[in-house]
DNA sequence: GCCGTTTTCGGCCCGACTGTTTTCAGTCG
């Protein structure tokens, strides 16, 4: 049987919890025990079908015996007999719809049954000819549905962070010229710092709800006001983006940003938690179930602080592990930007870069850093002398930085290095990276990033899956294999910060983590401005928990030279 | 269907909005 991807299963799982909830099946607590295993295959950082492999499906929570038997018998057959009937007579096409946001399991069903849609593009042609007003479908509805496919076609680009933050920063200092307004600040996927961002969302403490929300809807970015309520309003700017800002006052500001910041899995498993003790958690407060006594949180440790735990670094909170690690308080100390020392892959216009190995230099150094490696392409032009002279000149008038002498070498096509031993030799920092050839099988683009990791001359692999967010996908390796040989041939993995890579992604960050292998933290700087892309970089690294331990890019200069020669000192 | 710091039975996160519902169903974050 092929191997199922988790988000293929997790697939799978969903359509069997819709096709229950559009046949009345079951009661809604099964409904949501697909839905929660669902969710939890598809964030798990390791292959479902490698856990059934080795027989642990048991250890995926929101799986229990049930599920596991199902799950046997999809690796083993290709499919599940009571899946199978209880998505009988449902058509494929209801399942299509639930991905419209606005539309459920109930209203796919109505779509593709009476509404006769057979497709997306089908369904717009039904509403366009008037053909699903005459099957009962109420204006309002179909307005709602037309916004959800707008929607959902729109957000096959989602925003990469450093836009939607921009976005989010300027509505909130727009919000924060109200003097009413105390704090403001981003929360959801923003605040976790994840790489691409779907909605934005934000929260305000005030002390007038009403004038604040009026404000709100006085900016001069937006266009029009979608919904206001008590305490919350959502608006759709001008340059069609929505927008939710949810406000409270100061006293429960704290519950606020707790509940609106933990991915939905760690929102949940907290409330849960607190419930076994007693306490329902909202982001009004923390109830007391017994007395009905709401305590309202002015920041967020006071909230966990109920549960006498530690408070989870907002990039971390998707339910992962952090939970139990908080509950334990032992949460790693995550790399912080104050501990990195030096940025270690940038370019100049000897490359493709837009600046000289003096204005990125300078740049990094008013940066506060200590060193920085300049990192051209292995261009077969690349006069390699001229630019090694300039660097080292460069050391030689500034010694209070060290400029690392670099170079970004592709692994060609072939599995070799574009550049021969000699000129890796003159280098004191080789990054190897694939840049061609993306559409070889897994093996041998494997093969490629295992000759490279067992180059003595090679210290690091660059954006190791080649993602371009929003354009490709990554390659995909044998990570087994490639996590093997950093371990065995002890080089280094690079976070590139580059905003629309951001590569490693972090559940592989986290696997390397797991593994001790070394990370580098960088920004794949092409003009002196990248270089303030760090923090990106640094927030990515947060999300795989990684530690400063790890990270080259922390220790001081000799150190970090002995370590970058010894591979060579071996052969 | 899952799961356990009173539980192997009896609960299951929480609250809000929208629509046409006069008391609730569907959907979302």
């Amino acid at each position: 049987m092929p191997a199922f991807s988790n988000a293929k299963v997790a697939e799978i799982l969903r359509g069997v919890g819709a096709a229950y909830q559009i046949k009345g099946l079951g009661n809604k607590f099964q409904i949501i025990a697909y839905e929660n295993a669902a969710t939890s295959i598809e964030h798990a950082t390791e292959s479902v079908y490698e856990f059934w492999k080795e027989k642990k499906l048991d250890e995926i929570p929101g799986v229990g015996s049930h599920l596991q038997t199902y799950l046997d018998e999809l690796f083993q057959t290709g499919k599940v007999k009571h899946f199978a009937e209880v998505t009988k007579g449902i058509p494929e096409a209801a399942l299509t719809f639930l991905n419209i946001p606005g539309v459920g399991p109930k209203t796919a069903y109505k779509l593709a049954v009476e509404g006769q849609a057979s497709s997306i593009a089908d369904l717009k042609d039904r509403i366009s000819s008037g053909k699903l007003q005459k099957a009962g479908f109420s204006t309002k509805a179909i307005d709602n549905i037309t916004r959800g496919i707008s929607q959902l076609q729109g957000l096959k680009k989602r925003l990469l962070l450093p836009d939607a933050l921009n976005i989010a920063n300027e509505l909130i200092s727009g919000l924060k010229k109200d003097p009413d307004v105390i704090k403001a600040d981003p929360v959801g996927s923003i605040r976790r710092m994840n790489a691409t961002v779907g909605d934005i969302d934000l929260v305000a403490s005030t002390t007038d709800i009403q004038k604040t929300l009026d404000t709100f809807a006085k900016l001069p970015q937006v266009k029009e006001v979608l919904n206001r309520g008590d305490d919350r309003s959502s608006v759709i700017l001008k340059n069609s983006l929505q927008i939710d800002l949810l406000v409270s006052p100061p006293k429960s500001y704290g519950s606020l940003l707790q509940h609106f910041t933990g991915g939905k899995a760690h929102n949940i498993h907290f409330r849960k938690l607190a419930l076994e003790r007693g306490l329902s958690v909202s982001e009004e407060g923390v109830k007391n179930i017994k007395t009905g006594k709401v305590n309202p949180c002015q920041t967020e440790e006071e909230v966990y602080k109920f549960l006498n735990m530690q408070t989870p670094p907002p990039e971390i909170r998707e339910d992962t592990g952090e939970i139990e690690a908080a509950l334990k308080h032992q949460l790693p100390r995550l790399i912080e930007q104050t501990d990195i020392l030096g940025d270690l892959h940038t370019h100049t216009e000897y490359s493709d870069g837009l600046a000289s190995v003096k204005e990125m230099t300078d740049a990094a150094r008013e940066l506060g850093y200590k060193y920085s490696a300049s990192t051209d392409h292995s261009y077969p032009n690349l006069d390699y002398q001229k630019r090694l002279k300039e660097i080292e000149k460069y050391n030689y008038s500034h010694k209070d930085f060290r400029v690392i002498k670099g170079l970004e070498v592709n692994i060609t096509s072939e599995g070799k290095l574009q550049a021969p031993d000699k000129v890796l030799e003159e280098h004191e920092f080789n990054i190897a990276s694939i840049h061609s050839s993306f559409s070889q099988t897994e093996g041998e683009l494997t093969d490629r990033v295992l000759y490279a990791l067992k180059h003595p001359l090679i210290n690091m692999i660059g954006h190791p899956t080649g993602r371009i967010l929003n354009e490709r996908e990554g390659y995909t390796l044998d990570w087994e294999k490639v996590f093997n040989a950093a371990q065995e041939y002890d080089k280094v993995l690079e976070i590139d910060g580059y905003p629309a890579r951001s590569d490693l992604p972090d559940p592989l960050i986290r696997e390397a983590v797991k593994r001790k292998i070394k990370l580098s933290i960088d920004t794949d700087a092409h003009r002196p401005e990248h270089l303030e892309f760090m923090n990106f970089a640094v927030a990515l690294a947060r999300r795989g928990w990684a530690t400063p331990d790890l990270v080259i890019n922390t220790w001081p200069i000799p150190k970090l030279l002995d370590y970058l020669k010894k591979p060579r000192m071996k052969s």
